[in-house]
DNA sequence: TCTGGGGTCCTAGGACCC
DNA sequence: TCTGGGGTCCTAGGACCC
């Protein structure tokens, strides 16, 4: 068996860990620069407000129904994160880290186990521990938990959070009340085309010949429809080192000056070099690339991107910088008002397996030097910089309503008042 | 005024090899 | 009239996930 472990409205859910007065309240988190809702309490869903929403939109409704809102803190989220998944993997030895908010456990050798007393054991000892609530889909392939998941969160009064799914009359009856659309891997595109063929929900796909879905879905199609039929197919993915490693932003305001686009390149190449020796790689290719603002229809527009080799194996900040920048030399175009600008390191190596090369010798003191920096910046909260960089902090992410970083800063550390 | 930021995998087709 | 039979590697684009 296999279990599907999610945390109820993750983002919503942290800031209420440290702020209890937001419980029962509509509650939304924006993505960067306050742009889009991410995040939505129940009470929030329960207003319409759907994902994505620019927040300018909303802003009538926000006020009206007294709405809290919240920048996104990256920092509190990815710890309360680590937290969760800390006190999850002991309900198992083999487990899947899926996403920043979920977990899959597989239940191998659990068979004596009753299933809904064990889920119920894990919502508690979450909650107990960490204040967050979460839900617990138990079934026998992955596909399958994704599904009980579903209905343990939508059922919550029946199920208390937990859906165990183990006979083939509930594998059907789960996959009627789903509707094809919510199935995990089959996005709008298939959903449409499936659509068109009368398969609205779930068992109608799993009803369908395996030829025809292979054929119109590829084997990524096949693996699912097996998987959601019961047939164990999909396994727990092992933790892999990162094949892609990027840092993209948009601007908090248009850009058009040669000098301060180089400034903002700079700067992600600088945090995309230290996320990618923070999971011990080196790279051999950076993609760069810079966007005029595409909801801007009375505006002129460009985009454009190119590869650039680096001269050997590296995650020297220096040599990617250089790299990065004399991309952006090759792309930038005068006279357009740039929005968006990103970098994307490729053609990733464990930095132990790296390839010399012959003609270019890299310069050593570089690794002591970006180790020593790296120490700086995990003490001093990236203090040190390199001179290409936002030195004078002139460039801020807009983030009017964020909260604190409760949980990894002492001076930001929760006061209780008696 | 204001519109996110990451990732993965698969396939078809072109360019090349012998 | 008729024009081989294997391969590999790379890239762009499409599909999906959170």
């Amino acid at each position: 068996m296999f279990a599907l472990i999610d945390c109820n409205n993750f983002y919503a859910s942290c800031e209420r860990v440290f702020n209890p007065e937001l419980n029962n309240q509509p509650v939304v988190v924006l993505s960067n620069n306050d742009g889009c809702v991410i995040a939505r309490s129940n009470e929030a869903k329960a207003l319409g407000i759907p994902m994505g929403q620019p927040a300018f939109q909303l802003e009538k409704l926000i006020r009206e129904n007294n709405v809290k809102v919240f920048s996104s803190n990256y920092a509190l989220y990815g710890d309360m994160s680590s937290r969760v998944m800390n006190i999850l993997s002991q309900f198992s030895p083999e487990l899947e880290v899926y996403s920043i908010d979920e977990i899959f456990l597989k239940l191998e050798g659990f068979d004596l186990y009753d299933f809904h007393a064990y889920g119920t054991q894990m919502i508690t000892t979450v909650y107990k521990n960490t204040g967050i609530p979460i839900s617990v889909g138990i079934a026998p392939t992955k596909a399958l938990a994704k599904v009980a998941n579903k209905i343990a969160k939508k059922f919550k009064d029946r199920t208390n959070g937990t859906y165990v799914i183990n006979t083939p009359e509930k594998i059907e009856k789960a996959l009627r009340w789903t509707e094809i659309g919510d199935v995990w891997g089959i996005g709008r595109r298939y959903a449409t085309k499936l659509k068109n063929i009368k398969v609205n929900n779930a068992w109608q796909f799993t009803q369908l010949p395996a030829q025809y879905v292979l054929k119109e879905m590829t084997i990524v199609g096949h693996r699912l429809h097996r998987d959601l039929s019961g047939v164990p197919t999909l396994e727990l993915d092992e933790i892999a080192i990162k094949k892609n490693i990027a840092v993209t932003r948009s601007f908090d305001k248009m850009l058009d000056d040669y000098e301060d686009m180089k400034e903002r390149v700079s700067t992600y190449a600088a945090k995309v070099s230290s996320k990618l020796r923070n999971q011990n790689s080196c790279c051999k290719v950076a993609y760069i690339f810079i966007h005029t603002n595409g909801h801007r229809e009375d505006l002129p527009q460009y985009s454009n991107g190119i590869t650039v080799q680096l001269p050997y194996s590296t995650n020297s900040t220096i040599v990617i910088s250089k790299a990065a920048l004399r991309g952006l030399s090759r792309i930038f175009k005068k006279g357009y008002q740039y929005k968006k600008a990103g970098i994307i390191l490729m053609d990733l190596t464990p930095d132990t397996e790296k390839q010399l090369t012959l003609f270019y010798k890299e310069d050593h003191r570089h690794q002591i030097l970006m180790k020593t920096i790296d120490r700086l910046n995990l003490n001093c909260f990236d203090k040190v910089k390199f001179g290409g960089q936002d030195l004078n902090h002139t460039w801020k992410m807009r983030q009017e309503h964020l909260s604190k970083r409760y949980s990894t800063r002492l001076n930001e550390i929760i006061t209780v008042k008696c």
